[in-house]
DNA sequence: CACGCTTACTCGTATAGACGAGTGGGCAAG
DNA sequence: CTTGCCCACTCGTCTATACGAGTAAGCGTG
């Protein structure tokens, strides 16, 4: 094996108080961060980061097991560990349900898709009545039942967002809503043309680290937060008509909002 | 060492594809969220683990570090390890800098912290003048040298989010904005003030995983996301007038906007 | 009673070795 | 030339061991 280039990576300080696998962790970030290794990129092997260290396979890992948990890099099983590439991000405007737009027809994830030029697809469509969460019921309004919309977005093939819309069935129930296909403008306009005129939304934010079957669902590498956003449809009558919670990728996603300073 | 209670925690499955590590940790995970281990709870120490389930202290470490990075968890050297306790979040509406909001005279900081009977802390408190980076100078539109403002906030003596604001030096300079303390309703009644009448805010988010500076200054934990937030103010003739950039422990906040829908 | 030491238990760091499995290139057989 | 196998290299998992260092409780001494 041959050796890495010298002045790529420094030594290791046996005085300093800081662990071996930390030093190395940081030597590796700092070379990414300074662009020594670039998006895509593999890192020198395990094997040779043994040999230019002089230390166990154990500590590299852990070096490495830093940096992956960082969401810096990523392994790929018989290849070697990369530079985990920075994904296109979507952006998210505040604007994005206004009236204007859902006259158009398509949903708006297709068309903000289509018009940034990847491809958008919707899977895992299901539509069925259940009995909401403690905490859906109350945003609701503490209704006992509801009609759940369950959908997942993949942009270019890489699922990216994963949502459920709640309505209480007296809406809901035996109108396009509850069909797998709402109908051009999607829920929102199907709810207006039931005549619950939309005032206003209200949308929580949060992020935190995916459990196992988010990581699953949106095929998150270690090391990327997600995003949970919590919309609550108002009408005119204040009245909550729809309650939508979404699990976004957050490397894939900024969210953009106009506030006015009144 | 006396065995673990019975039915506390289940066996492996040695003809599982899973690797026992994961499995450990699935079982750890799945007490956890039935509650079996409260928050703040210890759970098992690596010993009883080993014991336990019959495989080696090394296994059982890289279970707990799934956990750990899941922020389900977390070390304390000499003690355990313990469920993480979900800490007292703090909401940020969006009407946050509402004019009304300035007129009292604390910070929108204080006030808040205050009415949640939470005791609120500001540090590191630097003001200087410097050459903004691209991207803020972007934003401010393309100026050579900013005012910048930084600070870090505690909550109850936890650092929970840090802040820096630029401001074009031509707007800040030898006014109130430019001393440590700029008086009461804060920076933004200085430049209304100063004849500044804000109009709109636009807020972009993202979320992502710390940097090892980042982890210092919020003392966050493994497994903890922050949240960028980067707000922008612009005045009546639509002009930039400050950029604030601010980084959030995510596991303290969580953000609330209102939308109109028209 | 108060202080300090000892001790047992905890997690942190590191070594050395073994085997498994995914990947991809080269080589030999057809 | 094409196909298929083998092999070298990669990371994944697991064991066994060793020592260091933080914590807390108990115990003995002053």
């Amino acid at each position: 094996m041959s050796p890495l280039p010298s002045g790529l990576l420094g030594d290791l300080d046996p005085t300093s108080d800081r662990a071996v696998f930390r030093q190395i962790a940081d030597q590796l970030r700092e070379a990414i961060d300074r662009g020594r290794f670039r998006e895509g990129e593999k890192l020198p092997s395990e094997a040779e980061l043994v040999e230019h260290y002089g230390v166990s396979r154990m500590t590299v890992r852990n070096s490495f097991s830093v940096l992956t948990g960082e969401g810096l890099v990523h392994a790929e099983h018989g290849k070697g560990v990369f530079v985990r590439p920075r994904p296109p991000v979507r952006r998210l405007a505040s604007d994005r349900f206004a009236r204007r737009h859902r006259e158009q027809g398509k949903s708006a994830f297709i068309v903000e898709a289509d018009a940034a030029g990847s491809h958008p697809t919707v899977d895992s469509l299901e539509v069925k009545e259940e009995k909401p969460s403690q905490d859906i019921s109350t945003r609701l309004g503490s209704v006992r039942r509801v009609l759940a919309r369950r959908r997942r977005y993949l942009l270019d093939g890489r699922p990216v967002e994963f949502a459920t819309s709640y309505l209480p069935l007296d809406i809901a129930r035996g109108t396009p809503i509850a069909e797998p296909n709402p109908g051009p403008g999607g829920i929102y306009a199907r709810l207006e043309e039931l005549g619950h005129h939309l005032d206003h939304f209200e949308e929580e934010i949060r992020a935190r680290m995916p459990s196992p079957a988010e990581v699953k669902l949106l095929h998150l590498a270690a090391g990327v937060p997600v995003i949970h956003l919590i919309r609550t449809a108002f009408d005119t009558e204040g009245r909550a008509v729809e309650v939508c919670d979404t699990v976004m990728a957050a490397d894939a996603y900024v969210l953009s909002y106009q506030l006015p300073a009144t």
